[in-house]
RNA sequence: GCCCGAGUGGUGGAAUGGUAGACACGCAGGACUUAAAAUCCUGUGACCUUUAUCGGUUGUGCGGGUUCAAGUCCCGCCUCGGGUACCA
């Protein structure tokens, strides 16, 4: 008989047709009898150009190992397959070649299907999806539309759709949401804005939105590249210069989700490291922002090592605090009249006052802005009668618009400021009566700022109150809207509106140092006699002479050590004699920064001196007392303007440098410490201290505000970079006895908090909480929540993916309509940018869009966007694809989607845990809450295979000679390695085929080489383990194994390899051992006569329990996703069953049905083989019965000390004390317990025995 | 750097805290054969001892620890792999 051979080929084409045919793997899409739904999903293939190689099949074999099972056990299985055919290579491709990507993704796809047929996959091909397929992406794109329709609401806690949000606006403004970039707005207002003002301002929160984002620039291949594409600062395609700027991208707000992604981790069952790549990736820390408010001049120290402290003597503690005017409970607008403006105190019967103020000014120059900020918080709680009144009428936007009030504004505390309208409210006590000039210059610098003022007096606002609100409300609707661009944080300490009694703030300084206590001068303030406690004096003087006094100007260059502080007035009138710029603001970018003058945003205009505030956010405050300096990220938008003139070559030298180093770079190189001094200072806002501010790229810009308050000495980074630059390091946290502090940092969350004032004492937890607390009353900052995750950016400067379905009209981003989609990827002549630098698609000449026609050619509509979509737009979603493929109205059914609900078994490597894997939880839980889908998450049950590496081969060619070695021949000659193609040797002995390679076309420069062999003859080759990879030729391709050995041997050969998780080389040793089982399995079927023959006789013991052992063992392994063992049950079970000559029914046929998931094509050969039609796919998996495995004796290792010396076999029923008698009579155990007593006797049933003596 | 994972014979690997190396490759020896292939049988971590048995010692990346008992648990390292935000 012929067929008594095992011929795999045959087999196999036979089978794969048969599936075909009876479309065996076809998934319904509805209940059908008893059967429940069962969805299993492989890793979406990316087709590349080297094909399928035997990594690919490993994650696929192991789903469909287990799609197969499900199906004997009684499941509706789906189990498709598709393309990710988007993608960078194809485009590169493109490039390289011309040829359009579309045909070598067609090819590629071709190619794919044609290998992945070969293995056997039990896929539902009707359902097959490719990701570039218009009838796909057109509800990619349609996602997306949803996307940029959506915000996320806080209040639900879901995205809604925008429409939900403008209502909203309509009705309250902005009340209650962070406007981020922008000013808070009131429904008034809302109303009046333009069109491009309100999608500028919705722009702010839909899902999909338009925003800034650094990115790698190369200017000469005119495109953004991956990190992986930049080596060292140059691209790698090209080695041509990148710098990371900044650009206007499409991204995907994926950090309104990033709470709601860490707490559904609890929901899947997915590996727990997976998991916690996740949630590191999200990285939720608890901590606190801390606002830090720069000097107003800069530190005069000059050079060196950039620090300072604040040495000189305050005085605070000379000032008389005068008490408010205990009569009526109101401040009176007089007592803070030389207060709360500086230039009143240009009153020269004051002289008290001035010479204070030289005091103060030689002393607390550095404290203005924090000055300033105290006596507004002061003056809020405790307002004027009239200030009062005039607050009940206009705080909450009640007159449409926010205001401020005793906002700063340059030098000034303005009583009401509304900073959208750019109107400033005055109430002027009676002592402006008498100052009408000093007033009148004010509001000239206000106004020179853009502010509009408007005054009124105590009297009027008591008692025409009304009068004075419509007045008001008349000159908000004059003046236009504007949009400053405000970074909140430097208003929002104004308008916290806490009520909060500061006394416990109190601090003293420690060590003697002069303590400049914010909270202690607000009271001081409020003595006529102490209050000026800064440098007004002398900048009303100079102002009256037409004087700019531009405390920014004070070069330290131009300061000797002893005028070291001073902010000097002399010295700036001096200078700036004949000047006569009263804008000191103005002044100060013209003269400090030339580059950035022209940026007249509103920002720069209502910055002062000292305006400027770095937020930080930290974990840890408390530390807060041991910070020594402040770090800003390179790219940080203060940096330049707030770098003094003599520091300004050095830091834009080093900001240069920064742009041309990668992020990846910049946490790598930690031992690399670069940095720069800014030469600014903030103050401390506990303890006054000037604390440097330095920029050093070890802050990364995306990361948190992109500013890190440095505490050396509990810090490893900013340790390290003390050290480099000699910064202190101010320990105040106790470290463990004998912890040198100078030489390595602290860094454990425990300990005492010492040098530290109120936390003293304290626990670093409970210090923590506490500081936490202080700072929330100081209005320093507010506790928070802070996520690593950043925002996800959705645009490429790419060709080869979707097009993002958005057309600008007046520079305004519209969505396409809905009945135009698919927008089809345009035809262009090269897949490059254009001249000027736009993306691929900017070639494009049909590239315009008529809302009611759709797409049109360029110049008959609007601009449509330009960038594509990036590789995980299309993976985002196919799962739900795959539930309703061919779908033509909508993503998919609802009764589809209701059925299979979410992906029941996932296979997909750990690799995409960042990415894809937390993409796809994003995109889900977006459907999920405007309604389209009914599951929060896309993959209940994960399985992480490792990645299959290749071996690559080498051999040694002899320097400078026509000479090649083998492996051991190389001695200490010069040698090179030359990369060879696997196909030119014997994979399992490394051995090269000489004939071979001097045949292949590669290598004919070495046909005439001499070739040194080992002395057996053979040329051994060097192997080294790296990623398989066509340009490494180190590609396995599955097609030669199944050629060789078959698909069943190659499935079962993948998953004998080892743990499917773990990450392997590739090796085809060992695959013989897998055909050779196979071929000993077919053989059980055959009789001596080469006859196909079983017996119907009984079964015998052994028989049975041969089978039953391996029914457990193997459908444990699959429910515990051990394959690789099951493979091995399989392989004793045949060897066994060989071994007793078993040729019965009742076990070979159960056992068909058991091994049929991993070596499908031989067992339903067999099947037939055994008289059954219809195929094996469905039929009944095996019952395990455990009476066929109980035993009646059972042997037990005996070990003494730990050590196993013996063996004794006892009755299964045996117990303890029978046992011991046993085992102390053993012989062995005698000889070993010679002359020693028995300590114990451990005795576990069923397991071992442990003699202790 | 940071986060996650992995290190066990010549090789891939097995082992609910309980006889380390199952199963397979490779190698060596043998059977069958004119021969080869295929197939079957035996041996195979290292070291020591022995004619051979019988034995013994040691052994799971390195250094400590917990335990009657550690590849497995804990602490500190080393090496390799994956990820590190535009590779998929």
């Amino acid at each position: 008989m012929g067929d008594s051979n095992y011929k795999h080929e045959e087999i196999e084409k036979k089978w794969q047709k048969f599936w075909q045919e009876n479309q065996s793997f076809k998934a319904e899409n509805e209940k059908s009898g008893t059967k429940e739904p069962f969805y299993v999903l492989d890793m979406f293939p990316y087709p590349s150009g080297a094909g399928l190689h035997v990594g690919h099949p490993l994650g696929y074999i192991a789903s469909d190992i287990v799609a197969r099972y499900k199906r004997h056990v009684g499941y509706n299985v789906l189990h498709p397959m598709g393309y990710d055919s988007f993608g960078l290579p194809a485009e590169q491709y493109a490039i390289q070649t011309g040829q359009h990507p579309a045909k070598t993704t067609e090819q590629n796809i071709a190619r794919y299907r044609e290998q992945l047929d070969k293995i056997g996959f039990s896929f539902d091909w009707d359902r097959e999806v490719r990701t570039s397929d218009p009838e796909y992406y057109n509800w990619t794109q349609y996602i997306f539309l949803l996307f940029f329709n959506s915000w996320y609401n806080p209040d639900s806690n879901k995205a809604e759709n925008i429409q939900t949000l403008i209502s909203r606006f309509e009705s309250k403004g902005s009340e209650g949401l962070d406007t981020k970039n922008s000013e808070p707005f009131s429904a008034q207002q809302w109303k009046g804005f333009s069109e491009k003002q309100k999608q500028d301002t919705l722009m702010n929160f839909r899902l999909a939105y338009l925003s800034e984002a650094f990115v790698n620039w190369c200017p000469a291949l005119g495109t953004v590249l991956a990190n992986d594409e930049v080596k060292d600062g140059l691209s790698e395609r090209g080695g041509y210069p990148v710098e990371r700027k900044k650009m206007k991208q499409w991204s995907m707000r994926i950090t309104a989700y990033a709470d709601r992604l860490l707490q559904d981790l609890e929901d899947v069952d997915w590996n727990e490291n997976i998991k916690e790549i996740q949630r590191n990736w999200i990285g939720k820390s608890e901590g606190t922002g801390v606002r830090y408010h720069l000097t107003p001049n800069p530190s005069p120290q000059g050079e060196g090592d950039g620090w300072r402290t604040t040495s000189k003597d305050v005085n605070g503690d000379s000032r008389n605090e005068k008490k408010l005017d205990e009569g009526n409970g109101w401040r009176t607008k007089s007592e803070d009249s030389e207060g709360d403006s500086y230039e009143n105190r240009n009153d020269e019967d004051n002289n008290v006052v001035n010479e204070i103020d030289h005091n103060q000014f030689y002393t607390t120059d550095g404290q203005l802005w924090n000055i300033l900020i105290e006596k507004a918080k002061s003056m809020r709680t405790n307002p004027t009668k009239a200030e009062w009144i005039l607050w009940q009428n206009i705080r909450n936007c009640a007159l449409g618009h926010k205001f401020r009030r005793q906002h700063i504004i340059d030098r000034f505390i303005v009583d009401f400021a509304c900073l959208s309208k750019m109107l400033v409210v005055e109430v002027d006590g009676d002592i402006h009566d008498l100052q009408k000039e000093e007033d009148e210059i004010r509001s000239s610098i206000l106004s020179k700022h853009g502010f509009k003022v408007i005054r009124f007096r105590n009297e009027e606002i008591i008692n025409q109150t009304n009068k004075v609100i419509s007045q008001i409300k008349q000159e908000l609707e004059s003046l236009p809207t504007s949009y400053p661009n405000i970074q909140s944080h430097n208003t929002r300490i104004i308008v916290s509106e806490k009520k909060e009694n500061y006394s416990k703030n109190e601090i003293n300084s420690e060590k003697g140092e002069q303590n400049i206590n914010p909270i202690k001068t607000d009271n001081s303030y409020t003595s006529p006699n102490t209050q000026d406690s800064s440098s007004p004096t002398n900048e009303i003087n100079s102002e009256k002479g037409g004087q700019n006094i531009n405390p920014l100007k004070t070069d330290n260059s131009h300061l000797t050590p002893n005028t070291q502080d001073s902010s000097s007035p002399t010295n700036e009138i001096n200078l700036e004699k004949g000047e006569q710029n009263i804008n000191p603001i103005k002044s100060d970018n013209s003269h400090l920064t030339p580059k950035t003058q022209d940026s007249s945003s509103p920002l720069s205009l209502r910055r002062g001196a000292g305006g400027e505030v770095i937020e930080v956010f930290t974990t840890r405050p408390d530390t807060l007392f041991g910070v020594s300096y402040l770090t800003l990220a390179p790219e940080h938008d203060l940096v330049l303007k707030i770098t003094t003139p003599d520091r300004r070559s050095k830091v834009e030298a080093y900001i240069e440098y920064a742009k041309s180093r990668s992020e990846r770079d910049r946490q790598t190189e930690v031992k690399k410490i670069t940095g720069e001094f800014t030469g600014a200072y903030v103050t401390h806002p506990f303890s006054g201290e000037e604390i440097p501010v330095w920029v050093g790229e070890y802050v990364l810009a995306g990361y948190g505000t992109g500013a890190v308050m440095a505490v050396p000495a509990h810090d490893e980074r900013d340790f390290a970079f003390a050290k480099h630059f000699g910064l202190p390091i101010k320990q105040v946290i106790e470290a463990p006895e004998g912890w040198d502090i100078n030489k390595e940092p602290w860094c454990e969350k425990q300990g005492k908090v010492f040098n530290s004032d109120f936390l003293n004492g304290l626990e670093v937890k409970e210090a923590i909480s506490r500081m936490i607390e202080e700072i929330e009353a100081s209005y320093i900052g507010e506790g928070k929540t802070n996520y690593r995750l950043r925002d996800a950016v959705f645009g490429r400067q790419r060709y080869w993916g979707e097009p993002i379905p958005v057309y600008y009209k007046d520079g305004i981003a519209y969505p396409v309509a809905e009945k135009h989609l698919p927008l089809i990827l345009p035809e262009v002549d090269k897949f490059l940018p254009t001249e000027s630098g736009e993306p691929p698609l900017g070639r494009a000449g049909n590239w315009n869009y008529n809302p009611d026609k759709g797409v049109v050619a360029n110049g008959d509509g609007y601009p449509l966007e330009l960038t594509t979509m990036p590789g995980w737009a299309g993976s985002s979603w196919y799962f739900f694809r795959y539930m309703d493929a061919k779908n033509p109205t909508e993503f998919a059914d609802r009764n589809a989607l209701d059925y299979w609900k979410n992906v029941d078994f996932y296979v997909g490597g750990a690799e995409h845990a960042t990415g894809h894997l937390l993409y796809s939880r994003f995109w889900t839980k977006f459907l999920f809450d405007i309604g389209l889908v009914g599951v929060k998450e896309p993959f209940k049950k994960m399985l992480n295979q490792g990645m299959i590496l290749g071996e690559s081969a080498f051999i040694y060619r002899a320097d400078g000679e026509n000479k090649l070695l083998s492996k051991n021949q190389v001695h200490n000659k010069k040698t090179h390695l030359i990369r060879v193609d696997l196909s030119v040797i014997d994979d399992a002995h490394n051995e090269l085929n000489i004939e071979k390679i001097k045949k292949h076309p590669l290598y004919q420069d070495y046909k005439d080489f001499e070739f040194v062999t080992e002395s057996n003859g053979k040329f051994i080759v060097e192997r080294e383990v790296e990623k398989m990879s066509k340009s490494k030729y180190n590609v396995v391709n599955p097609d030669d194994i199944c050629h060789e050995y078959g698909a069943d041997t190659l499935r079962m050969y993948e998953m004998f390899l080892g743990p499917i998780e773990d990450a392997k080389p590739w090796s085809t040793k060992g695959i013989e051992g897998v055909y050779k089982f196979l071929r000993k399995l077919w053989r059980l079927f055959y009789n001596e006569q080469e006859e196909f023959y079983l017996s119907e006789e009984k079964p015998n013991e052994k028989e049975f329990k041969t089978l039953h052992k391996t029914i457990k063992k193997v459908t444990s392994d699959i429910e515990s996703l051990s394959f690789n063992t099951s493979v091995s049950a399989f392989m004793i079970c045949v060897n066994e069953l060989q071994e007793l000559k078993c040729n019965k029914r009742q076990v070979l046929e159960p056992l068909l049905i058991l091994l049929s998931p991993f070596a499908p094509h031989i067992c339903e050969e067999l099947w037939e083989k055994c008289r059954h039609h219809g195929g094996i796919s469905k039929v009944t998996w095996p019952e395990f019965k455990e009476e066929y495995l109980t035993e009646s004796n059972i042997t037990y290792p005996i070990s003494v000390n730990g050590k196993t010396r013996a063996q004794i076999t006892v009755p299964a029923t045996a117990g303890k004390d029978e046992v011991e008698k046993l085992v102390l009579a053993n012989e062995i155990v005698q000889k070993w317990m010679e002359g020693k007593t028995l300590k114990k006797f451990i005795f576990v049933p069923g397991k071992i025995v442990n003699v202790v003596v």
